[in-house]
Order: structure tokens, then sequence, then C-alpha cells
RNA sequence: GGGUGAAUAGCUCAGCUGGUAGAGCGUCGCCCUUACAAGGCGAAUGUCGGGGGUUCAAGUCCCUCUUCACCCACCA
């Protein structure tokens, strides 16, 4: 073995090795399947820290029940992402000068293709740094033909139903995209903003009761007035009733409207006059619907004014014709006055710009009776959140789920297979062909296919068994379908995991996962999120191969859409990498993404942790060096003829499969933050820190029979060996390395780690003599360092140590480990105090009822002594004081059960002897000065 | 407006069914002891957001308030 850590060197090498000898397709072979669909990146995208994160928690639950011999799929995919790839490609364009108008659809997506081919292998690469076991023969991509037919297959079965429908209604327009959305892609955020107060001049010369001739309106859109068709009160309102029925003049557009009565309308708020603009408010529209308004669509569907207005706005940007009316308002004297207010903007999520609410006819999906099944699946436990209280989150939306707007007017996705015919009648198939057979429609009618394309996530809600083969009824779905887990970000669970419930139960009658974990959301070390603008973004690959300073401020400031936000991302990059980032490998990324995953909440990635989990790593690599130098003589099987084990060898044993057992424990729940570390404390803190050190000196001691140093080799061989199968989901590429080595030490056959079975929780006969043993010795080792420590004795010194009031069995246990504590203690001498014998002046500290003494001699100043001794009798001090007063309390005594109350007199007891030694202690000290 | 989550050591966070407050990083000593200075050994550090309540006993259960984050809905 190299003599240092080197992930890069190994890290490279070994995943070639795995995906190309096929370890990570299913075995075939385990009674039991187990199977994770991969949440589909954006097939043009790139690894961000929320991928690194999702695919370190797959890849360990995948790993784990490879090794627990289940028959393991991974299925892997990509998705087309319509609109994100769309823009990506159109913003290529542009660049070019060119643009998709001019392209033409079928040369257009020809290009995305090609930038699909081009680009789509990066993430998937990327995937494979992180050490994802990921069955890339089985990968499918949302636009595959096979996912293809599935997609149109469910849009015509579902519009046979009656279940897909097109209707005209109000949608969420994108002016930007050119196309409708769905209510989840609009991003409603508080701005500031204007109420702009007009007055309506009242016809046939009504009067308020105050005796003006208008009303006066509040808008935070003034254009929209242009498509005005009435003015709301509400029925109660005193004040206004006498005027419902009556009609004023819109101003600028030589219109009258009437006033109608509309319980809509909250008389407290602002006006208690509402302007009703159907085509483009939502409220409005259905107020329109109760009233049998017009609707007038004032919008193009580039958000201009269209000739629905009078002239003077006609081809006005939406916002420049919103300050050209105010301005006109004003100087008609119809603006009364204008607030500052502050108001929900609705923007689009991918574009940016407001949405306005627009006429149009799309495609929906009637979500009601799918979604009835998807809530009761949840209810009964078919399907579970983990963590649980999102579940409220999914019922909530569930129960108030709005039908569902699926047609995109994009070209980059699924075309939805339906025809229309010159009188508009639809056809939906799978084919003109099919249709024209099926509706006996001969070659003299002319028909054309539905532009739009299908919402991405129509596709994606098909993805558990569209990646299986369905419709097609295969072995795969038959093995792995319902998949196990889906492991995803809470920011989905609408967009995506809802509609994969809803889909999955209605086309297999089953459902599309047993458990939903629910993950946080990857944060930089102060808790904001990462984003390009922030330039806080750190790249998973750059904390694997480091990068230095120069190239992450370039890269952080390169292609920004707010370029004027560059130098101060540069400043801020520069202040917190001054070195850049070093190499810290996949392995510690990999568990830091582990520790920081607890119970669902946001986790603030801090560069710390990381450089923590690289010197674990390093850790393991040492232990192991050391392990393999001492035991590279052994007989490299298990027939050891001879084999006579030192207590501390079924000690470790012991807290290994205490390890192991909590390892397990906390799979079941995936808490991968204490299972991670409980292997970080059993591997440090137990195997390297006592076991590693107490086998020295067995190893190293001439006495050391052969059948004793046998018994010690294999147990740190075997031990290690079982360790790093029990951390390799977490660890896949250290863990591998050295287990080559291990495995030809122990005469291990298999050729990957990833292959071997998990280690198994074996029934141990308890054996507490060794847990008494060590803990003996530790408890003397821990006090002698403390005084060492404490008192300044340098570590080299040799010291003298006197064991005073020890017992029988302490008598025992000095003989069996009296060269341990001499090696590992530095001590010249240890040795039994006769209770006959005066001790000499010493430093003292206390293992139960036995005191450890080290004696003066020279070495140990009084004063200091006494100083530590004062510490620990304050501290016991203060504990003998609660207690006291609490067994003083007869409710306590009374009430509480017997076992607490007999446990906290035996504390009492035990604190009030040692104080008793440490007093006589201090006092002894006292007669020296 | 409705809902969810959070508030514990300087920082980032654990703390299960109520019974002596923990980890990592950082800090302070002492050490290059033949696996590891990416290390070893020792040490310090908390009115568990505030206030009530239940209980013999509350970080943990209940109520309330404050602050923060997020989600949903929305008043023109």
């Amino acid at each position: 073995m190299e003599s240092t850590y080197d992930p890069s060197r190994l890290e490279a090498s070994w995943y070639k090795k795995w995906e190309t000898r096929g370890y990570f397709k299913p075995s075939g072979k385990g009674q039991e399947a187990y199977c994770i669909a991969i949440p589909p990146p954006n097939v043009t995208g790139s690894l961000h820290m929320g991928h690194g994160f999702n695919n370190a928690i797959m890849d360990a639950l995948i790993r784990y029940h490879r090794m627990q011999g289940k028959d393991t799929l991974w299925q892997a995919g990509t998705d087309h992402a319509g609109i994100a790839t769309q823009m990506v490609v159109e913003r290529q364009l542009l660049a070019q000068g060119q643009s998709r108008g001019e392209l033409g659809r079928e040369a257009f997506t020809e290009k995305v293709w090609e930038w699909k081919a081009e680009s789509g292998s990066k993430i998937t690469s990327q995937l494979r740094r992180l050490g994802s076991s990921i069955d890339w023969s089985r990968e499918r991509f949302t636009m595959d033909p096979g996912f293809s037919a599935a997609v149109e297959e469910v849009f015509i079965r579902l519009y046979e139903e009656g279940l897909i429908y097109r209707g005209s209604r109000l949608v969420n327009w994108d002016c930007k995209l050119l196309t409708a959305i769905s209510d989840l892609e609009v991003i409603n955020e508080e701005e500031a903003g204007s109420f702009w107060y007009f007055r309506y001049r009242l016809c046939n010369d009504a009067q308020t009761k105050d005796g003006l001739n208008y009303i006066t309106i509040a808008t935070t859109r003034p254009e929209t007035l242009l498509g005005d068709t009435a003015v709301a009160v509400n029925p109660e309102d005193e004040r206004f009733l006498h005027l419902v029925g009556q009609e004023v003049e819109l101003p600028l557009c030589d219109r009258r409207i009437p006033i109608i009565a509309d319980s809509y309308v909250d008389p407290e708020f602002g006006t208690g006059c509402v302007k009703i603009t159907p085509a483009h408010d939502f409220n409005d529209y259905e107020v329109g619907l109760r009233h049998q308004l017009p609707q007038i669509n004032i919008l193009t569907r580039t958000g201009r004014i269209n000739d629905n207005a009078p002239e003077a706005y006609r081809g006005l940007d939406r916002f420049d014709c919103r300050k050209q009316l105010v301005r006109d308002m004003e100087n008609a004297g119809l603006l009364e006055r204008v607030e500052p207010h502050r108001l929900k903007v609705p923007r689009g999520d991918r574009s940016g710009v407001v949405i306005e609410p627009f006429l149009t006819e799309q495609w929906y999906v009637a979500t009601k009776s799918l979604a009835e099944p998807a809530i009761n699946a949840v209810k009964n436990n078919d399907i579970e959140f983990v963590p649980k209280n999102w579940e409220n989150t999914y019922f909530a939306w569930m129960r108030d789920i709005q039908d569902w707007c699926i047609s995109r007017q994009l070209w980059w996705g699924h075309r939805i297979p339906a025809w229309y015919d010159q009188e508009g009648n639809i056809y939906v198939g799978r084919s003109e062909e099919e249709i024209r057979t099926k509706h006996q429609l001969n070659s003299d009618t002319p028909l054309s296919r539905d532009e739009d394309v299908l919402d991405t996530w129509f596709s994606s809600a098909l993805w558990t068994f569209g990646t299986l083969g369905w419709p097609e009824q295969t072995s795969e779905l038959d093995r792995f379908h319902p998949t196990d887990v889906l492991v995803t970000g809470f920011d989905i669970i609408f967009f995506w995991v809802a509609r994969m419930i809803m889909m999955t139960l209605k086309f297999t009658g089953r459902i599309p996962f047993r458990k939903v974990y629910i993950h946080g959301l990857i944060r930089d070390s102060e808790g904001q999120k990462m984003s390009k603008s922030k330039g806080n973004v750190l790249d998973p690959i750059d904390l694997i191969d480091g990068i230095d300073l120069e190239t992450l401020v370039k890269k952080r400031t390169s292609g920004m859409m707010q370029p004027q936000l560059a130098q101060r991302i540069e400043k801020t990059t520069r202040k917190e990498f001054p070195d850049g980032i070093s190499s810290y490998g996949t392995d510690a990324l990999r568990y830091t993404f582990y520790s920081l995953a607890s119970n669902g909440r946001d986790i603030n990635f801090d560069l710390g942790r990381i450089e923590g989990y690289r010197n674990f790593c390093n850790k393991i690599w040492n232990a192991s060096r050391y392990v393999f130098m001492n035991t590279s003589d052994i007989t490299p099987n298990k027939s050891i003829s001879e084999v006579d084990y030192a207590s501390v060898d079924r000690w470790i044993k012991i807290r290994f499969q205490q390890t192991l057992g909590k390892v397990n424990t906390h799979m079941k729940t995936f808490r991968f933050d204490l299972v991670s570390q409980a292997i970080y404390d059993f591997f440090w803190n137990d195997y390297c820190d006592w076991y590693l050190e107490l086998t020295k000196p067995i190893l190293w001691n001439e006495q050391t029979t052969p059948a004793q140093r046998n018994a010690t080799c294999y147990t740190l061989l075997d031990v290690l060996e079982q360790s790093l199968r029990l951390a390799h989901p977490f660890l896949p590429f250290i863990t591998e390395e050295i287990w080559q080595q291990a495995k030809k030490l122990l005469g291990l056959s298999g050729d990957t780690i990833m292959l071997q079975p998990y280690p198994l929780e074996v029934e141990m006969a308890p054996d507490e003599t060794a847990l008494v043993e060590i803990h003996w010795l530790q408890q003397i080792i821990e006090g002698i360092r403390n005084i060492r420590g404490e008192l300044n004795i340098s570590p080299g010194k040799p010291v003298n140590v006197l064991l005073k009031n020890s017992d029988n069995l302490d008598a025992k246990l000095l003989e069996a480990h009296r060269f341990t504590l001499c090696k590992l203690c530095k001590l010249e001498s240890i040795s039994l105090l006769n209770s006959n014998n005066q001790a000499p002046p010493a430093a003292m500290q206390l293992c139960g009822q036995m005191e450890v003494l080290v004696p003066l001699d020279g070495l140990i100043d009084v004063e200091s002594e006494r100083g530590r001794l004062q510490k620990d009798m304050t501290r016991k001090q203060q504990e003998i004081d609660k207690l006291t007063k609490q067994l003083s309390n007869t409710h306590f005594v009374e009430r509480a059960p017997a076992e607490v109350v007999a446990k906290e007199r035996d504390r009492l007891e035990d604190l009030n002897v040692s104080m008793a030694m440490l007093e006589e202690q201090f006092q002894r000290l006292n007669l020296l000065k």
C-alpha cells in the first residue's frame, strides 16, 4: 500500500472496473428484489450539490441492499426537460444570431437532438464520478421511442376516458417563452408596486351618496383597464347598492360597462369598487362567468396590446402601455392618487418574467378522480413518506387539486397525439393513419396535427413503470415494480411525486414506490440557497478534484445573467477561498453528505466537515497499513491451528457487532447521519484509538504465544475486513481498494467488495468479562494520562504507579495487563500498594474505589496537584448536593420508580466515598507544605 | 390568511418512548511515541429562545409569546 492516502488515484480506476465487469446490473439472484428509479436529471444539465446529495443517498441504499443479497436495480435515465432544454438551445441560437422561428420546427428540434447528443453524457459521467452504482445498460431517456410510446398510450387512454379534455379558459401565460405553464410553475413573490386610484364617470347623471358623479376604483395593473367589462361592488355595501344596474364610462375606451353586485368584492378593501377584467384576471374571470360578462382579450401572445384596445395603445408593450395609460388618465383628470403598495407578482419559474392570465385553448387533465386513490394510498400507508410530516403537505395539496394544464406551446417534447379537421373536430390516436381508419376519414379530409407538446412532468409521472417497459408486461415490471423507495427533495412533491402516484395507480393499478424519502436542500455554509447570481455555488466535482482560486473565480463569474454582480462575487470568493478548494475525493464528499442528512431538514454545507471526513478516510488508510504491516506473516487462511483470543480481541468484536446493529437500525429509518456517526465512532475511537494501540503490546511482546499472536492478528484483519464491508455503501472507493489487500491476507475469494455480503449480525454469547476488563484498562490508562497531561509530565518520562485500595479482581487484572499498561503509559513500574504500607506523596486519580497513584518524586508540583484535586472535588460536591436534595425530597422517593431511586442512592454513595478519598488525599498533600 | 419546520457549546448540528446535556470543527496546553502532524494525549465551554403548565423529575410532553426559514392560498 502507498504510504499516503490519495483518493484521486484509486477512485479513477475502480469505477471503470465495476462498470465494465457488470457489477451494477441486477444479479438475478436473491429471493427479494430491490429497486430505486433515479429522479431523472435534465439531459443537458450538469451536476450540482443537490444531485450529489440525492445520488449519494441512493447509492448507499443500493449498495447496502445489494450486499444484503437482494436482486438490486438502480434504474437510470435522463429527462428531456422541455422548457429548460429548449431555452438553452434557443440561447445558443441567439448567440449565433438565429431564432427558432427562422429555423422552423423540424430543424430546431433537430438542433436540440444534436445538443442532447453532445452534452447528454456530461451529467451521467458526473454521476459516475460520485461512484453511483447505476445500471447504465438500462439507461432510459424520456423521449426514447419506447418511453414516448408509453406517454402516448397514457394520453390516449385518458382522453378516451374523458380524463383529458381540451378547453378554453384563462391560463398562466409566459410572454417570453410564449407558452402556457401550470400553476406550479408560477412563483408568487412580494414586490414593490403601486395602487392607482382611477375615476370612472357614472352615466345617466347617476350620483354616489356623496353626490359625486364618478366612482373610484383601485388597481395594481392599470393597463387591464382596456379589457374591463364591468365594475363590481359588494351586494351588501350600502354605499353603492343604489348604483347597481347603472353604467360607467370606461375611460379612454369609449365604452360603457355595467355596475354589478358580487360577493367576491370585499367592501373593506380599497374603495369597495372593483374593475372587472374577465380576460386578464383569474378572479374576474369567475365573476365574468357568473354575470355573463364579455371577455375582452387585450394582449398578444408576446405581451403587447392588441387590436381590441383603442388605437392609441395598440402594439405597445404591456408595461409601456401601463405608463402611457396612467399618464393619459392623469391628463384626463381621472387619476385620483397613487399609493405605494406591496403585492405578490406572479413570475415564470424559468423565464422570470411576469406571468399574464391569458385566454387560450389548452389541454387539461381532470385530476379529481385520479387524486382520490392517490390520497388513499398514502392514507392507508401503502406509501409512506419519511419524514412522516410531509404527508400533510401532500394531503393538503391533493385535496384541493386543480385540473392540470398539460399542453405547452413548445417544440421540444412529446407532441400531443391529436389531429383536427377543418371543422375543428378533434381526433386523438397513435397516428394519422390510425385515426383515418378508425373514423373512416378519406384522404380528401385534411387533418392537421396539434402543434403543442406535453408538459415535461406528464412524462416524468410515468417514470417508474415507463422505464421498466410498460405498456408491455415485461419481466422487469414484474420483478422490480413497485420500486422500493423514491429519494427526492420536498420541492418536487407536487410536480413529480404526487403525479407519479396518481398516474402509476391509474395505469398499473399499483403504487410506484413503497416509501418516499424526502431530504433537505443543500445550502451554502450560511444557509443561503446556492445560485449562480449569488455566486455561492459549489460544484461537487470541484470538491472531489479541488480547484485553484483563479479557476474558481472565473467559473463563478462567467456566463452570468447579471454581469454587474461579478465584481462582488469575485471579492467574496477570494475572501472565502484564498487558497482555492483542495481535493477531498469522492468518499469524503459522500461521507459529508451522509453525516449532514438528518431528518429532512435543509443542510448548510460546511467545508470544515468535508475536511474532517477526508481525514477519516486517511485514518482508515493508515490503520489498514498498520494492520497489514503487522499481519502479513500470518497464515493466509482461517486454519490458524491454535488461537488464544485476548480480552481485547473479544472486546473489539463485541463493539463491532454493536455498531453493526446501530447501522442496520438506522438504515431502516434513513438516518444516514446516525449511520455515518456510528461507523466513524467505532472505527476511529474503538478500533484505532483503543484496539490498535492495545494490540501493540501483544504483538510486540516476546512473551506472546503463537496462539495469542495468531488470534490478535486474525482479529485485527477480520474486524478490519468486516468494517470495510460495513462502510462500503458509504465509502465505496477506499473500502474497495483496501479490501483487495485484506482479501489476500484472509484468503478470501470474490473479485470485489461490492458483491460481498454485508456483515452479519450474530448472536454473541454475552461476554461481560471482556467488557469489564477493557473498561478497567481504559479507566486506569485514562487516569494516568490525565495526571500526565494536567501536571505536565513529559510523555517520554517514565513513571512509577501504585494502585491503592485494590481488590482481588484488580490484582488479577493487573497481572494480566501489567505489560500493556507499562507500554501504553510509559511506566517504569506498576504495583499494588499493600494496605499496611503508607503511600508516598503522590498525584491521585480514582478508578472506581481504587486509587491510581503517581508518586511526586520531584516530577510533580504539589500546588498543581492540589488544584487538580480541588477541581475534581468541586465538581463532585455539586453532584452530591444535587443528589442529596433530590433524595431528601419525599415525593421523589415515594413516587419515582424504585429502580430510579435505588440508582440515585448508589450514585450518591459512590460519590461520597470518592469525595472522602479525595479529601483525605488533599489533606495529605497539605501536610507536605 | 392557512400550514410546516427550526431556535441546544464560538460555528455546523445530534439528542429515540421524560430519569446524570453529546459529536465534529474551532479554541487552549503538551507531544514528530516505529499506521497516521490529514496525527496522538489532555483540557475548557451550555439558565437547551422567553414565560407559564403537567410531573417526584422536562432539552424532551402541553399552552403561550418572540425571532427566523419555507410551503400553500390570496384583496382588486
